[in-house]
DNA sequence: TTGTATGCGTTATCAA
DNA sequence: TTGATAACGCATACAA
């Protein structure tokens, strides 16, 4: 940037100010300065050095462990095209993190754990240490993190009363692993069927889930319905149901959650609607708040039961 | 770092090699200067100064636009977990891109195209002028960037040779959006059925794919088999053609592209499959060659037709 | 194995 | 609107 200075015949502090617009610089001065980085191929200033003097990389990593497990669910996407959206708007790229701690080195400036089931991260005491913001989908909250979260509670009672209506008393539960949201979930189910069998508990996945409930079908258990914790995992029971003769929802009633479309189904799933685009956008713009140091807030969004064809009168 | 010498009563350069490890530091003076560390609440070096002093970020972007178009079509995912592994294990975080040119502000050491479909990217003149350096996923190469590729011509003739095998000599093909891939794709099929007919074009996506071939096969089409560019297209074919009764493979044969699993299916489809993973690590091998400012050799992965149920006899 | 000294390429402060 | 100057925090060449 020296040598652009020099070449426009401006000082450095004006060269860098033509190209960053912090201050106001006059149109003829801007222009040589351009013209002087085109013809000596200076292609702006370099962002390590930037980086460094600003105190801020731009990077914002997003913890959601290894990519083929937690986008085989569809519906994690959306969530992470309107962090990465709003992010992009504000100038910062997104980094996809696995759980190592290796990541100590890189330049980031706030992280986002999508928890996607986990309890624990390693890199949290780490990131704690250098003050890098943190903000957490899905709880639980650690101490520091700012938390965004949907009602799944409000959700699964939802779902349950739903299945109480339609008569049904005899109810079973998929459950995800261990997990905040999951044991929001069962707790909202329990309101109304407090004594729900357990399936079995397995990640969002079609095989891991239709294995499972293979298992369980065959089994011929009493219940008239199935409430899964993901639509995944609902459409992978619709599958294996029918696949052991069970009509859906004429012998058995499938309830979902997250709100995903199935295409490859010829019914539309009952499920638990979430805000996906919502959440992906609190939470950009909560990282963006403690970036800027501002304080942010928690925040829980409501979720709206879908009523499709996978469930019916008991 | 130049209170944590100070407290452990060595140089400043000594500190830097006790965290570094760049060059041999004794025990004792390590011990001393990670308790100093410890006691001051030192997290280790400042990540922004550390890269602005080596030149380098530990950032990698991947241009795959927006994710849930992206990784819509889980083939996309292994690939860029080999990449991540990779990567990871050389200390280098990925960074998603869309294909604006803001991202010149970020710190990238290099970009990788996973051009999915793609032709086109807006950022490649500013990374040509930044000197980044660029990796290629399935071409077209441009100048400067390094290619690694798949061989879609010859597993596109092998499936083509398969079903003329068996007897097909009326064919269809559903088609991906134009692309490198897909023009490798149709020329290896046409080399063994030149008049193939096209069904239409879109997105390796489910809906999208269903849409056009149903319209396609409202109007009773007079052939035996569609051969599609990728397996969620097919999957999409084998759905469409039961819905109107069709049997498959009996009455249709579907042939796909990728070698993905497809759960959802009861049967396996007749496929080309691709080694995602080599796809990933040969990616990011090169990509960490170019970095290290070594010659990087493009490369061309083998693929192998896999016989699946969704194709039979004509 | 340790210490000294230098510069990486910016941006921000302040004064003109 | 522009210019002089001082950090930003570290890693390395070189000398000891």
């Amino acid at each position: 940037m020296a040598d652009v200075a020099a070449r426009a015949g401006v000082s450095l502090s004006t060269a860098s100010l033509a190209f960053s617009g912090n201050k106001p610089v006059s149109p003829a001065t801007r222009e040589r300065v351009l013209a002087a980085a085109a013809s000596l191929g200076y292609a702006g200033p370099n962002p390590l050095a930037s980086n460094l003097r600003r105190g801020r990389s731009g990077v914002v990593g997003i913890a959601v462990g290894r990519l083929s497990t937690a986008f085989r669910d569809p519906a994690a996407l959306p969530m992470v095209d309107a962090v990465s959206d709003v992010l992009d708007a504000a100038g910062f790229g997104l980094l996809l993190m696995g759980d190592d701690a290796e990541h100590a080195r890189l330049p980031l400036d706030a992280v986002i754990y999508d928890i996607c089931g986990r309890e624990t991260w390693t890199s949290y005491d780490d990131l704690v240490a250098r003050d890098v913001p943190m903000v957490v989908v899905e709880g639980p909250a650690w101490p520091g993190t700012t938390l965004i979260d949907i009602d799944h509670r409000g959700g699964a009672r939802a779902l349950a009363r739903h299945l109480h209506d339609l008569g049904h008393r005899r109810v079973a539960t998929l459950m995800l692993e261990p997990s905040h949201p999951q044991r929001e979930r069962e707790a909202g189910l329990r309101e109304v069927f407090p004594d729900a069998e357990v399936v079995g508990s397995c990640a969002s996945d079609h095989d891991a889930a239709q294995a499972i409930v293979s298992d369980y079908l065959a089994a011929e258990p009493d219940v008239t319905a199935i409430v899964c914790q993901s639509d995944v995992q609902a459409a992978a029971v619709v599958v294996e149901a029918r696949r052991r003769g069970l009509d859906v929802p004429g012998d058995l009633s499938v309830g979902g959650f997250d709100g995903i479309t199935t295409p490859w189904l010829d019914l539309e799933l009952t499920t638990v609607e979430q805000p996906l685009a919502d959440k992906g956008r609190a939470t950009a713009e909560a990282v963006l708040a403690r970036i800027a140091g501002e304080p942010a807030h928690d925040v829980v969004l409501p979720v709206v039961l879908r009523v499709g064809g996978s469930t019916g009168p008991a």
